[in-house]
DNA sequence: CTCATAAACTTGAGAACTCAAATATAACTC
DNA sequence: GAGTTATATTTGAGTTCTCAAGTTTATGAG
């Protein structure tokens, strides 16, 4: 009926989402999903802690709506500000807050933590053999 | 920031999002969802074609609800019937009809074409070395 | 048999998206 | 520089889930 590589997909599919449901479980003990956790992210590593909503909708992967509505009440919560762009009008930064700097740290400690749990099956050895196949799945 | 689980981790849940989505957008010619797709193949794969809506929420990554809401516009249309249990007044269970075998059948070769795409960036003997793993991640 | 507990659903409310359309601004073409 | 085209973002409407609560039926203890 199947292929090896759809069947390969779906076994890949069945367990990104119980991963990421139990990473969601986590972080939600942190009062916020993991969603918010990429932006945040994603924002600390970007070199002025600022990225376009465009950037962010890229390396988050959802749309330029979805980004706006995760972003709203971050914002009301104090974690990102919004900042305009010195030579593009259209754009709308965001940027890391204080406040969310301090939440990107506590949570990244439950990211790693839990990411540890879930890949601990796999030998270090192992692990570094799944980034290196990604890397190229990814290109 | 993060240790190195949790960059595999968010390398693993990115990647699994944009394979979801090419793979979605595919299925979408044939007016169905990833999600129908996986239904209809775990009830071509069951037994008698034929399962309990708890059975299929666990094989699918959804919750008991979500089964519910999946199926019943696909009972609409036809694709799936309804059956009592004998022994069980409380199972309602979800048969795959003809019509429903027949979809299966077409979305299959797709899902296949598909994922062979996604994973042609790996050679089989690492594709080998990647379904390994995984079954180390799913236990 | 009867009661308490558990299991298999369904339903209402809400969360978290998406897409398409609208708006504002930039960039390009002539 | 006027007009078209492209880009960044927001908003409205709709989809697809989830969780908690309700219903129905089974099961186990006494």
């Amino acid at each position: 009926m199947l292929n090896g590589q759809a069947d390969l997909f779906l076994s890949f599919v069945q367990l990104g989402t119980r991963m990421l449901k139990r990473m969601d479980g986590q972080l939600s003990m942190h009062g916020i999903s993991f969603t918010e956790f990429q932006v945040l992210h994603n924002l600390n590593s970007a070199a002025r802690k600022t990225m376009t909503r465009i950037d962010l909708a890229r390396c988050v992967g959802l749309s330029a709506s979805g980004v706006t509505r995760v972003i709203a009440p971050m914002e009301k919560l104090g974690l990102v500000e919004k900042e305009s762009h010195p030579r593009d009008a259209r754009v709308s930064l965001v940027r890391l807050s204080k406040a969310g700097k301090n939440i990107c740290e506590e949570t990244s400690a439950t990211v790693s933590e839990t990411a540890k749990d879930l890949f601990g099956p796999l030998t270090p050895v192992q692990q570094q053999t799944v980034i290196d196949l990604l890397s190229k799945l990814s290109s």
